[in-house]
RNA sequence: GGAGCAGUGGCCGAGUGGUCGAAGGCGCACGCCUGGAAAGUGUGUAUACGGUAACCCCGUAUCGAGGGUUCGAAUCCCUCCUGCUCCGCCA
């Protein structure tokens, strides 16, 4: 969401920034319905104004006993609102317009964001690590892991494709990851853990930014609920129709929950293996931040979510995302890539983001800065620490033996139970 | 699921048809007092949109949300949402 004020400035300025995530020029169009909307609520407020003096002409007169008078009045406020309701209902029409075109739409982009028309274009930052070396062929997840207890069959039968069943120490190695994701959070970074509700309602969707736009990449319960889509969803909107003092700031909440997506438009994308379920877990920062303070947080989660790498011994390289691969709601995104030997490939683990004041805006979430009357939107931030699934994924590619069994990296132990290997089935 | 009660400003809380954008308190801001602070004391202190370039000023709207009655609604009526209490059911 925008403050119409910055498109009325600047429209040129405004279509350019859209232009760059390969939009069509929008600020015209709202513009001119700005326009009516202003001329209308004019027109409107008038008639109201004349009413309201009546109004208090007539209260006084029959203060006085002139009930001749009163009556008077009463004819010319009658005649005056004739006229209203067609007003009103026109305002109201016109607002809803653009209010509606308002909020689909996207983030502007942050001044640092490379130009680019898919991730294709991202750029590349830095890296960490280095890819292990085999002396056999390494394998992808999805063959080596059933045999470790990831059951795609089983669950295909009760659930449907993109739903996955595990068992055995590889369920445990998935808790164990989240365990040891929410602890480096919570003890080592100031995060306060959080358990949210996994459905929520449709005004909380649009607080994020999944709606309107993407509301066929959710899931809906049939009292249309929504299955988040990530616990940025709530976590986000816990901050909701609030006025914080500067003083709260920083606020950064963690929490580990499924992920529900219903990948409408990744028909026929990664179908093999772990890496795009309908359900996953994740590990997620959210972090409200005073403006000033954004671009370090932004360092600082990635930091975080690195740090949960290195600790797990996996190669990575950071991405910044280019203009066009961007997410609607942020306006500058860091990727990191895992390094997945099976695959060959780099593969999304986490992504951290500012999403600037876009996301408070759409929940009237704001601050009071100290000494000033007015209040002001702050910054959103979020990132993954990290995608468990794809953790678990990346884990098994490169901890794989040439017998078919995975090691545990010696940090996720005190959570293993004296498990330190993953064995594959007889 | 059934019954009852309630939702007012940053917070608490008064207010059942006109002079209410709303008493009072807390908090906050500024001043006085003080060596400095606390206490005390004085003044100020909602938001959004529009008129405007403007945090002065003017208008409109907002007392959970949406409708309705009325010349006029925080106040009356309807629907919905949320919270609390009791009952039922239940992990």
């Amino acid at each position: 969401m925008h403050d119409i004020r910055l498109i009325r400035d600047d429209p040129e300025g405004f279509d350019a920034v859209m232009a760059r995530r390969g939009l069509a020029p929008v600020a015209d169009d709202i513009l001119a319905l700005d326009e009516k909307r202003r001329e209308l609520t004019t027109k409107l407020q008038e008639a109201q104004s004349r009413r309201n003096d009546a109004s208090k002409a007539i209260g006084q007169a029959m203060g006085q006993g002139d009930a001749e008078k009163a009556e008077a009045l009463k004819a010319e406020v009658a005649e005056l609102k004739k006229t209203m309701p067609a007003l009103e209902e026109q305002d109201r029409e016109i607002a809803k317009q653009l209010e509606a075109a308002m909020l689909a739409l996207p983030n502007v982009l942050h001044t640092g964001v490379p130009d680019g028309a898919s991730e294709d274009d991202n750029v590349y930052l830095r890296e960490w690590g280095q890819k292990p070396a085999f002396d056999f062929e390494p394998q992808e997840h999805a063959d080596i892991a059933p045999a470790l207890g990831m059951d795609f069959e089983t669950a295909a039968k009760i659930s449907g494709a993109r739903f996955t069943f595990l068992r055995g120490d590889m369920a445990r190695l998935h808790r164990a990851l989240g365990q040891f994701m929410l602890d480096n959070n919570t003890r080592e970074h100031g995060f306060t853990e959080c358990n949210p509700p996994l459905l929520i309602n449709e005004q909380a969707g649009y607080g994020t930014g999944q709606l309107p736009k993407f509301g066929e990449d959710l899931f809906w319960t049939k009292d249309d609920r929504i299955l988040i889509s990530t616990s940025e969803m709530v976590l986000g909107n816990s901050f909701r129709e609030q006025l914080f003092a500067e003083s709260d700031f920083p606020m950064r909440l963690t929490a580990l929950t499924p992920c529900f997506r219903s990948e409408a438009g990744s028909a026929g994308r990664d179908t093999r293996g772990f890496i795009r379920q309908h359900q996953f877990e994740k590990v997620e920062m959210i972090v409200a931040s005073l403006p000033e303070n954004a671009a370090d947080e932004l360092e600082r989660i990635t930091a975080v979510a690195e740090g949960l790498l290195q600790k797990l011994g996996l190669h990575y390289r950071v991405m910044a995302l280019c203009s066009g691969d961007m997410g609607a709601a942020m306006m500058r995104t860091y990727d990191l890539e895992v390094w997945l030997p099976g695959q060959g490939a780099y593969r999304e683990i986490s992504s951290c983001s500012d999403g600037g004041t876009y996301q408070p805006r759409r929940m009237n979430a704001r601050y009071r800065p100290d000494g000033s009357k007015k209040s002001e939107y702050f910054h959103l931030l979020n990132g993954s620490g990290l995608a468990v699934g794809r953790t678990l994924v990346a884990l098994i590619e490169n901890y794989q033996q040439a017998d078919g069994s995975v090691l545990v990296p010696e940090v996720l132990h005190p959570y293993m139970g004296g498990v330190t290997k993953l064995e594959p089935a007889a």
